[in-house]
RNA sequence: CGGGACGUAGCGCAGCCUGGUUAGCGCGCCGCGUUUGGGACGCGGAGGCCGCGAGUUCGAAUCUCGCCGUCCCGACCA
């Protein structure tokens, strides 16, 4: 089938909407690929949606190349599996009722579905399995933002398996995250995996497919030398070295008049900030006060605390912190208090000026282990000319997205909803899963975050809405459209995907929206090609262009493919 | 949920501060004609609950209040 832009919904715009930032969102939203509904709630329009199935269809094959068998479950959901499960009160759940006030969820996953279909198991013998779906998620998410990039409503490829063991669950995950792998290589994506924070998922670990963009809710941190990717959040680095004036026996008291600050205490000492440490009070979630303590130049990890803590915390009050320490924010430090103090790793060799909790007065000198005694934990968040744990070489810092997630969960899942299974000993155990998460929007915005210019999107070939875009320059001169034609024909009978721009228009309007939607490769047709039966290719990825004789497109297509 | 901004034709915007006939501009759209290798030009035309509601006023796109929607930053987040 030839597709004829005179015939197609094809509504491309010349400017991008004024409320668009990232380049994903402007291009796909000028290029006729999707359009908003409601804020978070995006409609594919046809180029979107086969470029949205191309992708698909890479996903499922390489899921059914591990094994994956394709299930459709339900999106309407008896809230009951979720209350089993404790999730039900999750916030970012669609909530709805029958005509008889039967409670039902629009699910953000599909974890107790296929559970729930997994009670069937019964044996050893049936195990492993890998199990997916595409399927529509809805979250109310309190912020939907960046066109395709953080969503309301999406599709999602979600993949379950169930495994007897430990060691059956860590073959499925590994399996997993190489298809992954191939996944985004096949559609052209730039992705890293890095260990994650498993959130709401719950489970024992979990790895995050992170693709670098220009606009995006995460950062990557990568190691020059390829020896590391990590989140930000959780990334493990190098500080700069510290640069330690002369050490004390003892600490020793000096009296800092209205200095509150890091920058106004190293400069009132003549030190550098790394010689300096900060101390954080916070309360954990049962009420606990906690000094968390860094270096001067540090940021406190939130993340990180979290998992240190094992709670969420806030920052203590105004109140909170005279009654504990009798001073204020600006001068407190872990020595003489009676608190937990958790101190950062950076904190281990060496003498730090620390708050006297005494207003207006610091401690020189101060050094773990001897003045006081920390639990020592990572709880700094990276900075630019951090260096790489593992090879020390130099740590780069990238905005991404985050298009897949993967993770082994155990029995979280298994165990409240009863899915158990008889081994071979005749003992019933609850099964152990792992789930598998795909966004194909998600992917779909990050190939176009990757590959783009000024004029538009450059598609791989592999998801590209069309693989050749033939432009008929028709009104040039008599027999151009006929020329056109017999091109795109002669592709199509070949199995090249064809889109033919037949339509009555200026040159410029075509080229311009040939150059907005992307396809890899531009055939042109016009009075300068028609004198000696020739067409023009342009590939758009290089914007290289070479004449080709018009018997020869087929083939020429394809080797460039 | 906290902070900021915006809402006028399909898209991009002006008008609002300082209230006053028929609400404007560019692009796009429809018709006719001339044009045609990078978004041409002429002539003619269509298209608006000025986000919604209340209030002030002789009179509201314009002032006041409330609500709704949308975007950005933060919080949050498979």
């Amino acid at each position: 089938m030839i597709a004829r832009a005179s015939k197609l919904f094809l509504p491309t715009l010349r400017d991008p909407p004024a409320d668009a930032e990232a380049a994903s969102h402007k291009l796909l939203v000028r290029g006729g690929f999707i359009r908003q509904v409601s804020a978070g709630v995006w409609s594919f329009l046809p180029l979107g949606w086969r470029v949205h199935r191309k992708i698909e269809q890479i996903i499922r094959e390489e899921m059914d190349a591990i094994g994956g068998q394709e299930f459709l479950c339900p999106l309407l959901t008896p809230v009951e599996l979720w209350e089993a499960t404790g999730r039900a009160s999750i916030p970012e759940i669609f909530h709805l009722t029958d005509r008889n006030g039967r409670h039902f969820i629009l699910p953000m996953t599909h974890e107790e579905t296929f559970t729930f279909h997994a009670r069937e198991i019964q044996s050893y013998k049936e195990l492993p399995q890998i199990w997916y779906h595409f399927a529509v998620k809805d979250r109310d998410e309190p912020r939907p933002r960046g066109g395709l990039l953080r969503v309301r409503e999406f599709i999602m490829k979600d993949a379950y398996s169930f495994d007897r063991d430990e060691e059956g669950v860590k073959r499925s995950f590994e399996l997993h995250r190489d298809a992954y792998d191939r996944m985004f290589a096949r559609c052209g994506v730039e992705a890293h995996a890095v260990q994650a924070e498993s959130g709401i998922m719950g489970g024992k670990y979990s790895v995050d497919f992170l693709a670098p963009s220009g606009s995006g809710e995460n950062t990557l941190v990568v190691c020059e030398n390829g020896d590391f990717a990590a989140d930000l959040e959780i990334a493990r680095a190098i500080p700069r070295a510290p640069e330690f004036p002369e050490p004390l026996t003892a600490p020793e008291e000096v009296e800092t008049p209205d200095v509150t600050t890091i920058e106004g205490l190293a400069q009132f000492l003549g030190i550098d900030a790394t010689a300096t440490s900060k101390a954080m009070p916070v309360v954990k979630d049962d009420g606990a006060l906690v000094l968390a303590l860094i270096r001067g130049d540090d940021r406190l990890s939130e993340s990180k605390l979290v998992g240190v803590l094992s709670s969420a915390s806030r920052p203590a009050t105004d109140e909170e912190i005279r009654a504990a320490f009798g001073a204020s924010g600006g001068s407190l430090g872990p020595v003489g208090v009676e608190l937990e103090v958790v101190a950062d790793e950076a904190l281990r060799g060496g003498q730090f000026v620390a708050g006297a909790n005494r207003d207006g007065w610091h401690l020189r000198g101060v050094e773990a282990g001897r003045d006081y005694e920390p639990r020592f934990a990572d709880i700094r968040e990276p900075v630019e000319g951090d260096l790489c744990p593992e090879c020390g070489g130099a740590l780069q810092f990238r905005t991404a997205i985050e298009i897949g997630h993967i993770f082994n969960f155990g029995d979280r899942y298994s165990k409240p909803l009863g899915a158990t299974f008889v081994d071979e000993d005749g003992q019933e155990r609850p099964l152990l899963g792992g789930s598998y998460g795909i966004g194909p929007g998600r992917v779909m915005a990050a190939v176009v975050e990757q590959s783009h210019d000024e004029q538009g999107i450059k598609w791989p070939a592999a998801i590209a809405p069309y693989q050749v875009h033939v432009v008929a320059l028709a009104a040039t001169a008599e027999g151009v459209l006929e020329l056109a034609e017999e091109a795109a024909r002669s592709l199509d009978e070949a199995g090249i995907e064809v889109l033919l721009d037949d339509r009555d228009l200026r040159p410029g309007e075509k080229f311009n929206d040939a150059d907005l939607i992307g396809c890899p490769i531009r055939l042109t047709v016009g009075k300068k090609t028609l004198e000696d039966g020739s067409l023009d290719m342009l590939l758009r990825a290089s914007g290289e262009q070479v004449r080709v004789p018009a018997n020869e497109i087929a083939t020429r297509v394809k080797e460039m493919l």
